[in-house]
DNA sequence: CGGGTGATAGACT
DNA sequence: GTCTATCACCCGG
């Protein structure tokens, strides 16, 4: 398994969310490699986009990694969780993906020890909390590069069938609440619960 | 020290 | 599936 090519995330944000669904997100570790296949992904364009933490282009510690070149790690601490983003868009345009859901691949038992072990499957990684969880992804990974080791990602064959929705957890942002920036597998158990 | 940042587990129906 | 109580850190002032 390697690390996919650099300018793999030089593309269109929208294009780009769509295009991460199917690729790996791999996790090499001393305890063993920790895989999944992204199911679930969300746009934010900084700029126009008030769910967006970079709306306005607002610059600050936290954000100044999506003003960077595209493929770098964007997390952030959402109270106990972490949540992780592909940083997208040309140098100086704060667009992110954020990662929502994956499917367990690989290392299904170091992600059930990490999740706690009456964790049934289907809730091991369906959603951005909990992948970061079983895949150990921290903070600490902030301002890294997708295409680097041990966290990365790796290509594979993109998914067929792609559906949109609004995306989650955003309803206070006006206009941008009901953006089709949410992209999904069709019929993939793995995917988040849908919250209208 | 206040504001900003939504997801999760578990109980219930 | 739906509901709801609970969860912590970083930052600027």
């Amino acid at each position: 398994m390697q690390p996919i090519e650099e300018s793999f995330f030089h593309m269109d944000t929208l294009q780009l969310a769509q295009h991460l669904l199917g690729q790996f997100v791999v996790h090499e570790l001393p305890q063993g490699t920790l895989i999944g296949r992204i199911v679930e992904t969300e746009a934010y364009l900084g700029e126009c986009d008030r769910a967006a933490h970079s709306f306005n282009n607002r610059r600050s510690k936290r954000t100044e990694i999506m003003f960077h070149e595209p493929g770098h790690v964007y997390s952030y601490t959402m109270h106990t969780h972490t949540l992780i983003n592909v940083v997208s868009g040309p140098v100086g345009v704060p667009h992110a993906v954020l990662i929502r859901a994956v499917e367990p691949v690989a290392g299904l038992e170091l992600m059930r020890k990490n999740r706690g072990s009456s964790m049934k499957e289907t809730h091991l990684t369906n959603g951005p909390g909990k992948l970061t969880e079983a895949l150990q992804i921290t903070n600490e990974y902030y301002g890294h590069h997708w295409t680097k080791k041990p966290l990365y990602i790796a290509r594979n064959e993109r998914v067929e069938q792609i559906e949109t929705s609004p995306r989650i957890g955003i309803k206070n942002s006006g206009e941008a609440a009901r953006y089709p920036w949410r992209f999904f597998e069709k019929d993939n158990r793995f995917v988040s619960p849908y919250r209208p």
